[in-house]
DNA sequence: CGAAATTTAATTGCGCGCAATTAATATGGG
DNA sequence: CCCATATTAATTGCGCGCAATTAAATTTCG
């Protein structure tokens, strides 16, 4: 019982209950949008750069085609974008912006600052947090390590 | 398109894929002690106290009866958990850990030690984030704001 | 005491996330 | 040119998360 490790010492535990909350806090500002937060991330990279292929959003939102194929469907459902195989390659799939999904845009354009907001927390501070997080996860991504200190 | 949200501002792009990331790195060392992550979590939280009922389970790690009863069976299947009516009050069940979940968490000790040197993070910042992302999320529990200014 | 309100789990339905497989297209080497 | 290999999406299967509902036991209060 003494060597097991404690949830309350674990970052790991922390970002996931964050990461639940922050999904949690996001789905009433969504629901008039009609998207779910995945659905937002795939229109957040769609908004930067319209007419990406799925393997491109995939990696941008560290994604695969097993979840984003039917996400996508669905966005296509509503109308908010089409899919179409690419001309030079017809092995991809180009997602493009529907007007319905390009103007969404204005609405969600409130939804940060109220999340920010919500959080409760200074520019800088979300800022410094989200660098470390990302520089974490990249980490992560690599090889790993044999021996180290530190917990999970 | 110049007003939409910035994928690259978001503090919860950020925790979102860092904890799909810690999610696959976690995968490879729980693999072999036949756990998900989540169900990894319930054993911790059953290595601190044995004994708990699904809502005080619940409690700990945010989650409802929901996620928590198909994720118990699951355990019970495998022979990690016992589940019982309690006999006080019969609504509740008491999931109490069998010999064998009481001594996987030897098997278990070393699993925060790989993941914090895989994350290549000091201890000391990462008692630093996990203690901001748990303030963070227990400040979007509450009512929330107005208006404000920050990125979500 | 007894009906209404509350608490606790279980159930249902849906949308991720991801591993593994499949199918179709494109590329490169002989 | 043709076959082996790569790449790209789609499909399948499973385990979360969670909202909404249901069912059963308990508590409260007139």
């Amino acid at each position: 019982m003494t060597n097991a490790p404690k949830l309350s010492d674990q970052l790991c535990f922390a970002a996931y209950s964050f990461t639940h909350a922050l999904n949690r806090a996001y789905r009433p500002l969504l629901e008039p949008l009609g998207l779910t937060y995945p659905q937002y991330l795939v229109m957040l990279v769609l908004w930067e750069a319209d007419g990406q292929t799925v393997k491109e959003i995939g990696e941008r939102l560290k994604l695969d085609s097993g979840t984003l194929t039917p996400l996508l469907k669905r966005l296509e459902t509503i109308g908010y974008v089409s899919r179409r195989r690419g001309k030079a390659d017809e092995r991809q799939v180009i997602v493009h912006l529907t007007d319905d999904g390009r103007s969404l845009s204005d609405k969600a354009a409130g939804i940060p600052v109220e999340l920010g907001c919500a959080m409760g927390a200074e520019l800088g501070e979300i800022a410094d947090l989200r660098e470390r997080l990302l520089a974490m996860r990249d980490r992560l991504g690599e090889t790993g390590c044999a021996i180290g200190e530190a917990e999970g």
